[in-house]
DNA sequence: AGAGCGATGGCCT
DNA sequence: GGCCATCGCTCTA
């Protein structure tokens, strides 16, 4: 089992994890059942962004966002989706990286039951897909990201690293902050 | 393959 | 009351 990432890997600036995080492997389990997925598409939002949450100060739902980086920060978006985020940066900076696509590993059968698909490019997708595919809710909100429910350990990276805008917004949307792996088949959009 | 759109609920003004 | 860091279905081609 490979090394969990410690506090300090998220406690640097958003886009420079959101870069690293890339390769890297989630952990999750869900009925006893191991799933874990490679991280190949993340994207960062900074304090000072008008696309961030906490770009407008905090309010109760971005507490996560500006505590010290190592923590989740969950989210329900459109009444019906939850988006996952890694903290990060230092107490008071509220920050963090967008988990916007995985490449599954392990659990494939319990992810098609969640997913309720059998097209395993379908699991992880796209940040709604993936909390649906590991059962991340609000539950998973404001947890340790290295003693779990949700935890986060080193990976390998090969591929190159691709940089375009984020997907979904409108403020801030020429900001070179998407990252994903060149030529992966489980991203959410090229 | 791509555009359009409805579902659905919490947060913030 | 308006706005979403989305998804899957339908329609057109």
């Amino acid at each position: 089992m490979s090394q969990l990432l410690k506090s300090d890997f998220y406690q640097r600036d958003a886009r420079e994890v959101a870069k690293d995080l890339l390769g890297c492997v989630i952990n999750r389990e869900v009925d006893g059942i191991r799933l874990r997925g490679r991280i190949v598409e993340t994207e960062a939002y900074l304090q000072d962004d008008p696309a961030c949450h906490a770009y407008k100060g905090l309010t109760p739902r971005t507490k996560a966002m500006f505590k010290a980086g190592g923590i989740s920060y969950v989210y329900l978006i459109y009444g019906m989706y939850y988006c996952f985020n890694a903290v990060t940066g230092k107490e008071g900076n509220g920050e963090a990286v967008l988990i916007r696509a995985l490449e599954p590993l392990e659990g494939l059968d319990t992810m098609a039951k969640l997913r309720k698909t059998d097209k395993v490019k379908n699991f992880c997708s796209g940040p709604g897909k993936l909390c649906l595919a590991f059962n991340i809710g609000k539950n998973e909100n404001l947890k340790c990201l290295e003693s779990g429910p949700v935890t986060i350990s080193e990976g390998s990276r090969e591929e190159e690293i691709y940089t375009t805008t984020r997907i979904g917004i409108s403020l801030g949307a020429d900001l070179p902050y998407r990252y994903y792996l060149k030529g992966n088949q489980f991203i959410s959009k090229k």
